[in-house]
DNA sequence: GCCTGGTGTATTGTATGCCAAGAAATGTGA
DNA sequence: TCACATTTCTTGGCATACAATACACCAGGC
């Protein structure tokens, strides 16, 4: 029903061009395949601020804090380069990567109630008894809602935002790295073991669990993953 | 001996008054007490201009980067304001450090030669003995040394970058943390037990006894910082 | 034909000016 | 005197102008 008032929205006065210029480079960058060997890897502060229609002021300021974040290179006077990780550096990301979640997963036990925790189980059952192999485009989905949920039921923030930010470089390699599907099937066993161990309120086996789980990813990088030069 | 060649060095281009202002607004950030109640949180872009000589723009820049980083924290048409921590904060970076940490001695133990790993053991000749007592501002170089010393010896940059960033938030409450003395007897105890895992090559071990080392700042923290808010 | 140096253009770095949003100060009426 | 409106000042957001550099291209000399 209508109201008989304006309806004025509270408007998010948070809006800085700035802030949505961050959110949207971010957005392109994450969501392009930045190993494709034709990427185009330079980008040009005059086209995005012509094509976004504003100045280059905030544009460069959104890329300054991209910079930080570590998505792009600032070369002095030669331009602006979207990252591209080595795989050592991948390799990194993924050790640090165990390291956060198998912290998450302490804290789950400590903090997320007995629902929670089974609430991991309901996501799976689309996939039990072996079905990965035909549904992958979806397991895909359903793994990175996993690990996200474990790092949610933390409720630590910071280890949150952290992996957020070493996830944008998993997830650009993520198609290469499931792809096969006894990989697949594997992972589901193991996503279970952690729930049985998170279910049993055992830190130090839940923590070995989701350790060892990311680092097999690390292990599959290392022997497969070529295309990283 | 001289070389016959013109020694000319590749002069650091990387010059660009962004970065110099980005390091100096760290530094100064870092180096003072945040948690004085006179601390003055405020800064104001164009006082910090005159003050360097510059113009706002790359002021700005570094202030986008800084605050992407979590030291200070923007509000739009309000000003630009350091970043206190609060105690759940704070908890949650040495969380995270822990995970780090207790990550990097894993690595440690793949990575390092013995030597390596026993010369952890010659910084701490001074303080055997309980003598920590009459040297506690040393010790608390020492300290941080030894962190530090673990995550280099990782040789996994990530980790070392990262951890470095929580570090500042630490950094800035240590005088209060080590302040007793038998939390710094304890301490070298600690770390002489991390130091001997290390030396047995035992992964799983170092690990523990590094994260529940850190574990006990949080529990420190936990009851005695009353400064954080 | 190749190297050297100069020139022009494209692109980034920095400075500056204007504008709008908040905050503080001031004024005004009950 | 207090509440509220108005003005003024502060301060950050953004646009734009100018400066400096990198790179490509070209011409001339060896």
């Amino acid at each position: 029903m209508a109201h008989a008032q304006l309806a004025i929205k509270p408007i998010d006065a948070n809006f800085s061009l700035k802030d949505k210029i961050y959110d949207s480079l971010k957005q392109a960058i994450t969501s392009m395949n930045i190993y494709a060997e034709d990427a185009e890897l330079r980008l040009d502060e005059r086209r995005l601020s012509e094509k976004l229609e504003i100045s280059r002021t905030p544009v460069r300021e959104a890329l300054a804090r991209l910079e930080q974040e570590g998505l792009v290179h600032i070369i002095p006077r030669r331009g602006v380069y979207i990252v591209r990780k080595t795989k050592a550096e991948m390799l990194e990301v993924v050790t640090v990567w165990a390291a956060l979640e198998s912290t998450a997963a302490r804290l789950v036990i400590e903090k997320a109630t007995d629902d929670e925790i089974s609430s991991l189980r309901t996501m799976f059952i689309t996939f039990e008894g072996g079905k990965a192999k035909a549904h992958i485009d979806e397991y895909s989905e359903t793994n990175i809602e996993f690990h996200q949920s474990i790092l949610r039921l933390s409720q630590c923030n910071l280890l949150c935002d952290l992996a957020d930010n070493l996830f944008i470089h998993m997830r650009s390699i993520r198609d290469r790295t499931i792809a096969e599907q006894d990989r697949a099937d594997r992972s589901i066993i193991d996503h279970l073991h952690i729930i049985e161990a998170l279910e049993k309120r055992d830190a130090d086996l839940a923590a070995k669990l989701v350790r060892e789980h990311s680092m097999n990813l690390a292990l599959h990088i290392e022997k497969h993953a070529d295309y990283l030069e």
